[in-house]
RNA sequence: GGAGAGGUGGCCGAGUGGCCGAAGGCAGCUGCCUGCUAAGCAGUUGACCCUUAACGGGGUCCCUGGGUUCGAAUCCCAGCCUCUCCGCCA
């Protein structure tokens, strides 16, 4: 959420965020909506400060066993009035803060303007894509073929868009799961496990309500979602907290499933595990002082890429155009990693910074060396997501007669293992 | 799920329907004092909103939302959360 001053002093700038986001809150009604309320506070607390001041009065009065009922009689007026307004006021102030939950945040001067992810910038590369001499398979056809993977057993249990890890494919993601707790967690990140899942008021804090409401699961009659990543629960656990300066950053680490309903993406990527309805990620959130929050974030871009980097996976990192960021994000990046098999980059991170924007609707604050209240700055990226790292590792390690290579990285956390072939 | 108790400022904790933004303590800050000490003395210290060029002025906030009242931290109702006991349960 923007602060409503910030509106108010910047309308061309917000107007401007609006159009390039493809968004389309109206700010001229926000801002004759906040004019409005203004004029009403003014009105209302005249008859406030009456009322106060009167009351006082009445106190004396009977204090000192005077008659006060005149007094009595025409504050009740008053009261009535004041009732009256305060619904006014109420009616206006839902309103807006209504109408200011869908303004998204402005985006960064670095972010380049464009309608969509044709505008997206690659920033980096990393590694070579390799050449092969035979034909390569799918991770869907590996899996099988492997018998480490069970598609249709998945859609069995659960329909399509899931799906069933067996054997050294289960102890595969754990020992990505496993190995990237381990690092993040050297490198300064508290580990955290955290509910699966959150109220309203959680939602709303990160920004995934109102806005991205048919995108979640939600627990009928419980007013519960499921997550749709760990970002939720981890950031707010500082929801309406005052932390001390000196606290900061605050660097957090989880691994939890992420469950999304993908409602807008039918049709798209339906084969194998690309994309699909429950997948665990590992997720690393940070929670900054507000000068250091761009530092933090190529920071963070750092932690994620090396990950990846440990697996030698080639991958590339994406600067996303002002269409594509999220209607959160100030900046964000994505790490698309290579998948030989598909032949393709595959999105398996996405490292964002929301500046004050989820802070301010979680109010989540620090007081300052100067003693001042100050919104934090939110952060997180992913660290990464599972379903697609599997499908990298797999299609990019795997040999003319089927097997998989298992990165040297992971063979601590496979008993050693170097190679994946068939199993019962 | 049943029966109780409770939710007050950064923390602990008092609170009579009007003089309560709220005693007292702790922590913090500022002075003073002390040749050392987590010592002593005095003062000071909340958030948010409206208004003002500024000084300032005004309003709201004692879990949340309703209600009673001229007036609510204080009374009534509903909800949420925490704790204790019982039941159930991995």
């Amino acid at each position: 959420m923007l602060d409503i001053k910030f509106i108010r002093e910047n309308p061309e700038l917000v107007k401007q965020a609006v159009a390039n986001k493809n968004e389309k809150a109206d700010i001229d009604q926000i801002l004759e909506i906040d004019r409005q309320r203004r004029n009403i506070i003014a009105d209302v607390e005249k008859l406030k400060a009456l009322r106060n001041s009167a009351s006082e009065q009445i106190a004396v009065k009977k204090r000192n066993k005077q008659d006060a009922e005149a007094d009595i009689a025409q504050m009740k007026e008053v009261g009535e009035k004041i009732a009256q307004f305060d619904a006014e006021l109420r009616t206006i102030e839902d309103e807006l803060e209504r109408l200011l939950k869908w303004v998204p945040n402005v985006p960064h001067p670095s972010v380049p303007v464009g309608k969509d992810e044709k505008s997206n910038i690659t920033v980096k590369e990393w590694g070579r894509v390799p050449q092969y001499s035979f034909n390569l398979m799918t991770h869907w056809e590996l899996g099988e073929k492997l018998n480490i993977m069970d598609l249709p057993a998945a859609a069995k249990v659960a329909g399509s868009g899931f799906y069933v890890l067996r054997g050294i494919g289960a102890k595969l993601q754990r020992a990505l799961v496993n190995f990237m707790l381990d690092t993040h967690s050297k490198d300064g990140f508290t580990e955290l496990h955290v509910p699966y899942l959150a109220n309203a008021e959680t939602m709303t804090g990160t920004g995934q309500l109102p806005k991205l409401a048919e995108d979640m699961y939600k627990i009928q009659d419980e007013n519960l979602y499921l997550i749709p990543t760990a970002e939720v629960p981890v950031s707010n656990l500082h929801r309406d907290d005052i932390l001390s300066e000196d606290r900061l950053p605050l660097c957090y680490v989880a691994h939890t499933p992420c469950f999304r309903r993908e409602a807008g993406a039918a049709g798209k990527d339906t084969r194998g595990m690309i994309r699909v309805h429950q997948f665990d990620k590992v997720e690393l959130v940070k929670i900054v002082h507000p000068d250091k929050s761009y530092d933090e974030h190529e920071t963070l871009l750092q932690q994620a890429e090396k990950i990846i980097q440990a697996l030698k996976i080639p991958y590339r990192v994406r600067l996303l155009a002002t269409g594509d960021l999220s209607f959160a994000g100030a900046k964000c990046y994505d790490i698309e990693i290579w998948a030989a098999g598909l032949g393709k980059y595959l999105e398996v991170s996405s490292v964002s910074n929301f500046e004050s924007f989820q802070a301010r609707r979680m109010n989540t604050r620090f007081r300052d060396k100067d003693k001042k209240m100050q919104f934090v700055h939110t952060l997180n990226g992913s660290g990464v997501a599972l379903p697609r790292l599997i499908i990298a590792v797999l299609e990019n390690n795997q040999t003319e007669y089927g097997a998989i290579i298992v990165p040297e990285a992971l063979r601590p956390y496979m008993g050693g293992l170097t190679e994946i072939i068939k199993s019962e």
